[in-house]
DNA sequence: AATATTCGACAGGTAACCTTACTTTATCAG
DNA sequence: CTGATAAAGTAAGGTTACCTGTCGAATATT
């Protein structure tokens, strides 16, 4: 007969950053979606994080972007075949091709990074420069406390034990 | 011909916010392996976030949670499965089920809400309590701002034409 | 009593990842 | 130069965490 399970009386701060990120990342795709890119989708997102202007390897973007080459490849595609992205040979290397925005995806492109804009100045009027610059650090922070190798960072001494 | 998509010279505050909440997301399932719980499964978080120790309806705990009562009905399934969670009949409701946890479960569920308070200690002795309760306000604002109805908080103006 | 609603479950689908395995091309060690 | 190793992209198939649609049983509403 175990006791209760007692809870924080605070809510979680992984509550609220999940939260947060939710909202924003739905916001991004609500945006794009209302501008009239209803192809947008979510997993696109891993690729206008990590192209850049004057296009890059499908391999490259995969590992800024912490996915698989082949998810990565996939996103692609599925990209190409929506008219955003166009993939070139690599004069440099027959093995690969380089990915670039079409001049359509350039305009997709485009209306992300001015909402990311649009988001982060409503964000400096809400709170002001001060208190949004405390909360990127703190958020900067938090990842690389607890990016910290496969233990983590929290120690730990528990006997599980098992449900019988 | 476009213009090379002009990309915001800040890292965006979005990706901030997943990144920590990934790192906190799963800084809470390795916590969890290393204690010895190997079958938590992300998708059980619904029901750590939002089963009291008193129990509760699946159903509730959906609506709680913001996932369906199929879903919700699944991770309960496969929880009482692992002997994490169990079934009563609902003594006031013949159609209704009070899910609630064993005392196995308890004892996962108390593992995670230490690690809850350990982490929360962990960000307070990093920023102190101003920085972190000025973060704390933020993220839940956020959230609040953005989720401001079908049309969204940030108002827009574009033409998007086609990719032909 | 008839109708509408709610509870949990079942069936089936989808999106975004993953692993494994392959072909083609490049590089490097001897 | 040759053979081993590795890297780029792709194909095939699996997993996870959700979703919608629908159902029977029980309960509420009128």
């Amino acid at each position: 007969m175990s006791r209760d399970p007692v809870r924080p009386d605070f809510e979680p701060f992984i509550a609220l950053a999940e939260k947060a990120g939710r909202a924003l990342r739905s916001d991004m795709l609500d945006h794009a979606h209302r501008a009239g890119f209803t192809e947008v989708a979510p997993s696109h997102n891993a690729v206008f994080g990590t192209l850049p202007p004057e296009g890059s390897r499908a391999a490259d973007m995969a590992i800024r972007s912490g996915i698989t080459r082949q998810s990565m490849g996939e996103a692609v595609r599925d990209m190409v075949g929506l008219g955003i992205l166009e993939m070139v040979p690599d004069p440099t290397d027959r093995r690969a091709k380089i990915v670039r925005y079409t001049d359509y995806g350039k305009r997709i492109a485009q209306v992300g990074f001015d909402h990311i804009v649009a988001v982060e100045e409503l964000l400096r009027e809400e709170f002001g420069a001060e208190d949004l610059a405390t909360t990127r650090r703190v958020l900067a922070r938090v990842r690389e406390l607890l990016a910290a190798g496969p233990e983590g960072p929290v120690p730990l001494a528990v006997s599980p034990g098992g449900p019988d």
